[in-house]
Formats: C-alpha cells, structure tokens, sequence
DNA sequence: CTAGTTGCAAAGAGTTTGCATGGCG
DNA sequence: CGCCATGCAAACTCTTTGCAACTAG
C-alpha cells in the first residue's frame, strides 16, 4: 500500500507542478491548461508534458481521457489510492466533469470483479450521460 | 425498442462504411484504420469521418477512447437498444471488449440517476480494467 | 563531471474545415 | 434544380522529439 514517489532527480520545475496539482486536488486539468498556467513562471510546455508523465508514472497523479476532445486530463490523486475508487460522470452536453463517490459504485465494481471477473480501474473510468442541470433544461 | 436510424440522405459511402461495421461486429476500428481500409475503394478520409460521426449520433455506431493513444475507435452496436442497457467492459490489455447485462449494474445506473441526478448512457460509458483471462495470466 | 532536465521550435498523429465538384431526392 | 455529401488539401489541436544549453547530484 505504500506508494513510492521515487522522484530521484528533483527540479523546481517538476516541484511547482506537482504542488499546484496537490493545492487542486479533486480539479482535473489538462496538459495544455497547465501548460498555459506554467507558462508565465517560464515552464515550457514540453517540461510540463514530461513532468506530467513522470508523475503518472510515479503514482501521484492520474491520468484520464474525457472523451470530449481527445485532450488527457491530468489530477492530483496523492500516495493514497483510496480504495473506494472515485469515479467521473461526463455530461455530454455541457461537458461537466462529475466526481463520484459513492458507496454502492464501489459495491458495483466489487460485484463485477466477483461475478464477472472484471477488475474495474475507477481512474480510467468514465460514466457518460446527462447531468441533473442539463436534464432539467430540456 | 425500435431504434430509427434517421439517415435521410443515403450515399453509397455511408451504406459501405455501415455494412462494414456492421460485418465486423465486435470488433472496433480506428477512424484511421477505416479511412486507410476504404481508400482503395475510393472513400477519403473526411469522408470516412464525417460518415462515422452521423452513425454515431444516429446510434447504430459507439465511439469511445481507448485511452491508448488518443484515438477513438467505432464499432457496429445495432439497432439493439435494449432498455436495460448493456454496459462494455474493455480489457486495457489485451482490448477484448466484453458486454454485460446485469440486473445489479442496471440498478445502478438507477441509483445514480435518482440520487445523484445523473442519466447514464449506457452506449457510450465504457468500464476500463482487467478481464479475468488477464488476471490469470499474471 | 555526468547524466538527467529544460526550453524552444519543428515534427507527428489524429481530427476538422474550406471550397469546388458531384450525387441524392 | 436545390441541398447535402464528397474529396482533396490545408488548417488545427494535442503531444512528442531533436538539440544545445543548463543544473542537480
């Protein structure tokens, strides 16, 4: 259960991302967003794609396709992959992102791992559909 | 249960991209894999993604991202709206993709619909994990 | 000092768009 | 005939790569 954040060689660079995400926690951005954002403290946006991809690799931040444009959204999620998993509704017309968490889904993702012997990765999954806001505009 | 698929203007491009799919039920395809597969005959690339995108909307086509490398890839789901939905699980190894009908998750979709106001679309929501033959092998 | 990192710009992959031509209804 | 679809190429978006200068260990 420990996760290693074996970051051997460390850079201001790479500090000032990784924080940024920790401080938005549960915010989900993508590559070109933060990019944009790191772009006035002099960070190109190559180093940004790089350190992004070194901290998916070391375990302390998640990756994840919306499905809306093709662009990886990128989120802070720590050493703590909590085992309840937290899963994302996308709305598909204003484009929301919903963060879930809910015990049944967990229960859901246990039933199918059991009964179905599919092991979920809540990181990776993404529910499609209509958000209350929009279901209401109709 | 009968799902009109709305295409008033019939081309010839759009008949041989469905049968196409239609043909390889199961089975899911880059729109560059089909763009490459369709040149022969003739069909250009734009074509061949603007074509997918009407199959989409009308519903006889899913797209969904793979994750793998930012390509979407379409697949022939039918007029076959069954009202329980039928969920995909794609495997992120080795890509088989595995429908489900289960009255749990069924319930589910229920759950978050009622509580948390969300209306899950059951085409379009993939579950990302490991398929057991995966598991096993390991 | 050495190896990994940075920033820039250029290259790549996937997708969309503009426009003249062609085909369905 | 009018309108939408087609095909080509160019434009666009997101991401990766090459390279020289730089910096952590």
């Amino acid at each position: 259960m420990i996760t290693v954040l074996k970051l051997e060689y460390k850079t201001k660079q790479q500090d000032l991302i990784l924080e940024f995400l920790k401080n938005s926690a549960q915010k989900h951005f993508t590559a070109l967003e933060l990019a944009e954002h790191f772009k006035t403290v002099g960070i190109g946006k190559a180093t940004v794609y790089r350190q992004l991809e070194k901290l998916v690799d070391s375990g302390a931040v998640n990756k994840f396709f919306t499905g809306e444009n093709a662009a990886a959204c990128f989120e802070f999620v720590g050493n703590s992959h909590n085992e309840n998993g937290c899963f994302h509704c996308r709305c598909e017309l204003c484009g929301t992102l919903i963060h879930l968490h809910c015990e049944e889904i967990a229960s859901v993702k246990e039933h199918i791992e059991k009964t179905h012997g599919f092991e979920i990765n809540p990181f990776r999954t993404v529910f499609y559909g209509i958000c209350s806001d929009c279901r209401n505009k109709k």
